[in-house]
DNA sequence: TTGACATATATCCTTAAAGAACATATATAC
DNA sequence: GTATATATGTTCTTTAAGGATATATGTCAA
């Protein structure tokens, strides 16, 4: 076959600078942490690919929605530890209100659909929520 | 301004193809019609950029989601009318799938937020699952 | 002490989709 | 017959994601 034919679920929005600035919301972190932390909110699968984080993060100091410093102490080489400004925070709220705006236009598209594929096979049109 | 600084709300997913589909699904219709149609399905703005349809359309009827057949009948140059096919029909059902889980995501991250954010003023620290 | 491995960051290249501009064709009104 | 609204189609540019790869450093064992 020559097409591939994705059916329904093609590829969809990561969410990437909302989970970044989440995940720094509960402290400060760095790139490779965050890597390994970002799958747990659930807009990625496992494996995520470590060159877009870091270009997020740079491409969000660059904004001013994060702040770094070099972090020698510990063990391994230096790590580079993002902290999120009060900036990042209002962007992060701002990102709340985007989802839930996004969260409504998806309820009331699935409930437009639900209610025009309702079984009509009933002897009555009762009620719209007949669904497990 | 060099900057830009997107602040919270950069492109959305737009949802095209279930848009399409679900415009569909209440009987045949032709691209012109359906450029006018499609923002109430809340996805888009006012303007629809009429080529990204006829493409979409194009591609869904190779995947065979749609047929099209040229209808010359009424005023005005012909118009190629879809119909969504079975095919397409379970397409649609896979995408509302996709879309409550999608849902379900946003929502989980926004009570997180929520929850992160809560006014930790008062006096008791209580439980981590005083969610409402 | 040096070689292997895990940690950590950064850059580059390719691909896919969106967005936007433009091109074509036809029927109807004037 | 010429202008205009209808209708479809193509092409180009931009942008972001995805993936591969490069670099550097600290730890541990032989």
């Amino acid at each position: 076959m020559s097409g591939g034919k994705n059916t329904g679920t093609s590829k969809a929005e990561r969410y990437i600078q909302p989970s970044l600035l989440m995940a720094l919301l509960s402290g400060a972190s760095y790139g490779y942490e965050l890597l390994q932390r970002l799958p747990d909110f659930g807009f990625f699968r496992e494996d995520v690919p470590p060159g877009m984080i870091y270009r997020h993060l740079r491409q969000m100091e660059e904004e001013e929605l994060v702040i770094s410093r070099w972090e020698a102490e510990g063990s391994g080489p230096a790590k580079r530890v993002y902290e999120v400004t009060p900036a990042g925070r209002e962007v992060l709220e701002a990102w709340i209100g985007h989802m839930e705006n996004r969260m409504r236009k998806l309820q009331d598209f699935v409930a437009l659909y639900r209610s025009r594929t309702a079984t009509h096979t009933a002897d009555h049109c009762g009620g719209k929520d007949s669904e497990r």
